[in-house]
DNA sequence: AATTAGCACTCTTCTTGGTCGAGTGCTAAC
DNA sequence: GTTAGCACTCGACCAAGAAGAGTGCTAATT
């Protein structure tokens, strides 16, 4: 059945006052709060109604109503109104990105950063996981008499080192010519395509003795391996305690150390990285039992035309959807914008 | 006034209880727990005599003693038995430090993360801010033809780098000229003695333009504050909310926050550091009011004579000292060890 | 037919008062 | 000097009652 004019205004009405308040609202409420003309029987029946269709709860029997899951749902879809940000705001957000960045990891932290400040809820985004990513050097640069270091950049400029110590003296030169076979052989590849038992060989035929490239092999494997892990960011963990439905101290607990298990966060945000734009996933919604009384908004960022990565936003299913999504939606492009800048256009194709 | 060896064994008994249970203390479950040949009149008015002296204090008038700050300084400093590891545990821990860490801040980071599960408290540490850290590499690598990467590699393999973006394409071959001048100005200087106007004049010298020079300078600064910023590790921040001290949720916030300031965190723990070996600061002995419920116990870690760093665990003022205090011994110790590993003798006098 | 006023009813929250039990302090006996 | 005994104190717990917010239903009104 659908909802006609009036029931979606009182549903507003609704959501808006317990987004504000915490408080269970009555019908008495929206009637003197909102300029509807109607007096508060008649919202009394409507919301009796609400409440038999699914869209508000009761907490006991002679409490005011709260949105279900379902209610929130439809106001996310149907009713909350996004707004586009002030010049000022847009402004203060694109400079706070542009600024001094050149690293994909750090845009991604700020962005973070941002949302979770702005929105006062706990933000969460992965750096990108990308099998695509290509190499852009690769060297073993040395350190000392006995250790050196191997670096690994790739496109978005991320980089990747690792201390090695070698099992005896290399001479300068030596290291360089390791360090252009291995450019060599990985520039402009990806991580998947890249072959280092070709490397090994090639360097073998160039008459290096095989323990000493080990501890390199080693290294660039530990490097691979760290890129091709997301890093995860974190911001603004304590400000659930700013909300009522956090107050026990059960609650808090439990949701804090979801938010100690990196895997789980990643999982969760990854989930919605299938989706493109922005995703809002409402209480029950969400897989994860621990934080089906809370709402995940998340957005999706590119790099071309490949999801690369996301940021979220995590807060009580009684969350200020429309704020949200709103900074969300500026924020998501913005990061598609630096990401472009970053990774350059002439550089991967 | 003095203790007698009575008083001592009751205040003993009471410290002892109190840590484990988080109740007040009665004088019939010392005299039925603890065998001390007395008779619960007796402990009683011992104990008020220990409330006179201001070691115990009351909840209220009719319930069990607590400790004061002042009780369990005494039980720090004249009671509490510090053990030795057995040798599994010391050996378990050896191992997680030695383990393929060639970096100082792992090394830190791993130590605090042991601390943390092995005493469910949570536990901080912080880098070295060592100004007398010399730098073993200085170097800049080309990334692609308009981006290149500054490094900057210190005694303890502390690792700099710095992405920069090139005003023109540099060739590799003059990429590598700045590289030698750069290591021949900065190999073997603390970064207090490294002069970089003179590697500027030395370059110009050499017909580098100062346009082309500015980033790489600029990524040099760069890296030199990020090495005078000590780095900060939290672990097992959420294991307060097992200590029922903390089941008020203002309580834990106010926990919480403290752990989010890395800045005040960073203060307090440099303020033990002045002094050398363990620490314990219970109570109201710490400076900072939020957390004057708290007990830190920190230990400095050195290399050579110069105490570089320290880690902490922090808890509620009832917390099990002993425990803290014997695996903090040993962990300490073995960084000390293992920091002297990885600074090398040979390349650091 | 839709809206509204009125009212009885329900359920939570807050307060009050009373009991229970743990633990103390004091006194007198050992 | 130690201990048994007892009156006393205070928090924890529980039940009962009052207050208040909000509902659902019915009957009156538009």
């Amino acid at each position: 059945m659908l909802l006609d004019e009036r029931k979606k205004r009182i549903l507003h009405a609704v959501v808006d006052d317990y987004i504000n308040t915490a408080e269970p609202v009555g019908s008495r409420t929206i009637a003197r709060k909102h300029e509807l003309g109607l007096s508060s029987a008649t919202i009394r029946n409507e919301m009796a109604d609400l409440e038999d269709m699914g869209y508000l709860s009761q907490p006991h029997t002679s409490a005011g109503r709260v949105p279900s899951d379902k209610g929130y749902r439809f106001y996310v879809d149907e009713l909350m109104n996004v707004r586009e940000l002030t010049a000022e705001e847009a402004e203060s957000i694109k400079v706070a990105l542009e600024n001094r960045i050149n690293e994909i990891g750090e845009l991604v932290r700020r962005a973070s950063k941002i949302m979770s400040t702005i929105t006062n809820y706990t933000s969460v985004a992965v750096t990108p996981q990308i099998r695509r990513v290509t190499i852009k050097t690769a060297r073993v640069v040395p350190v000392d008499s006995e250790k050196a270091l191997v670096i690994v950049v790739t496109s978005g400029n991320i980089i990747k080192n690792r201390i090695i110590k070698l099992p005896e003296s290399i001479s300068d030169n030596t290291l360089n010519r390791i360090s252009n076979i291995l450019e060599a052989h990985l520039v402009g590849k990806t991580l998947e395509k890249a072959n280092l038992p070709a490397i090994v060989s090639t360097l073998e035929r160039d008459y290096m003795p095989r323990v000493q490239l080990a501890p390199i092999i080693e290294a660039l494997e530990y490097c691979f391996n760290q890129l091709n892990e997301s890093e995860l960011y974190l911001e603004g963990a304590t400000n659930i305690f700013n909300f009522p439905e956090f107050r026990d101290v059960f609650k808090a607990r439990e949701f804090l150390n979801v938010l100690d298990e990196k895997q789980t966060l990643r999982r969760i945000l990854g989930s919605a990285a299938n989706k493109n734009g922005i995703t809002v996933q409402i209480g029950e919604e969400n897989e994860l039992d621990a934080i089906k009384n809370c709402s995940l908004v998340t957005a999706t960022y590119s790099f071309g035309d490949n999801v690369i990565g996301s940021i979220g936003v995590l807060g009580p299913t009684r969350m200020e959807y429309s704020k949200v999504v709103s900074y969300m939606n500026f924020i998501r492009k913005r990061i598609n914008i630096e990401i472009n800048r970053i990774f350059g256009e002439n550089t991967d194709e």
